[in-house]
DNA sequence: CGCCGAACTGCATAAGTATGCAGTCGAGTT
DNA sequence: AACTCGACTGCATACTTATGCAGTTCGGCG
């Protein structure tokens, strides 16, 4: 009963869908999952309510409340990426804080314990501009090669946490 | 209508019963408000589903998924600027052995594997002098906003570890 | 002292979410 | 081609959570 080597999927749209449901959750309020179903079927994903409701499980969604009642949110990170870029650019939408520059060393401020994670595709990025980073709990400390080269690695970095999807 | 300068609480052991909640999510697993009930009840809150399902909106817990299915978590803690200032006094009283400066950066030797607690502690306190910290093990990274900023810095944290309680 | 309004709660029920079960689809096998 | 198996889904429904409304309690005030 080994036999089959087989893995893959059935006979589903199922990863898009997920990442349909991420960036819908990530950029608007998504309230109910009837929510997502109607946003879903807009995108022309048709799904029920069922298959949205595991797909919020399998995605470890959170449901959190505001002063309107409860609403999703995504969890806060996201594994294996193929772009370091894009990696990069998640890392920094998702988990920076806030970035300044003092001289030579630029501060990254991250959620708690994300430091590591955006050190990390930091440093997978290359840039030419810096010299090396030391990532603690929710601080990157990122040493660049030259002032103006501080200061475009900067520019650069804030730009990403703008750009979208 | 404004008159009434009062302010208080109706007939109800609310915060009380809110510190229960919190220690009961903290503690355990809760998977449902009834639980929860079913547990308050216990300890003599007497309480029903719909009183329940507001303390959770007020005490702003997450509803998340884990494999046997959802349950509830509790946020992590925010303290105020009090707390937080006395939270630092006693990092650094309790674990800090010496401080020093080099130009903008600051070096704090803690105790072995206390540097994230007192680098923690920093951060949490906000200091306008302080850009960022990163902790190691026994020493956390103080970088300063400038040379006068570290000079104050310098004198604060060293007076901190002289207050009394 | 009785009235008034705010805080708080339970009840009943609306609103929303999770899931057992049965059916579909495709890939790999026989 | 027919069979088998696992991934995936919708339906119907059980289970949970949220909330409109009405009632209680308490403190302040006329």
């Amino acid at each position: 009963m080994s036999a089959t080597t087989t893995r893959v999927i059935g006979p589903a749209a199922k990863p898009a869908r997920h990442r349909a449901i991420l960036a819908l959750v990530r950029g608007g309020v998504i309230r109910t999952q009837e929510d997502l179903v109607a946003e879903l079927n807009r995108r022309r994903f048709p799904v029920t309510q069922a298959t949205v409701s595991r797909d919020i499980r399998e995605l470890g969604l959170l449901r959190v409340h505001d002063d309107a009642g409860p609403r999703y949110m995504a969890p806060v990170a996201e594994l294996d990426v193929e772009q370091t870029m894009q990696r990069l650019r998640n890392a920094i939408r998702e988990h920076v804080q806030g970035i300044e520059f003092v001289d030579l060393l630029g501060i990254v401020h991250t959620a708690p314990g994300c430091a590591p994670l955006v050190g990390g595709a930091l440093d997978g990025s290359r840039f030419e501009e810096v010299v090396g980073t030391i990532a603690g709990d929710d601080t990157v400390l990122v040493i660049a090669r030259s002032r103006p080269a501080a200061q475009r690695l900067l520019l650069r970095l804030n730009s990403m946490s703008q750009e979208d999807a």
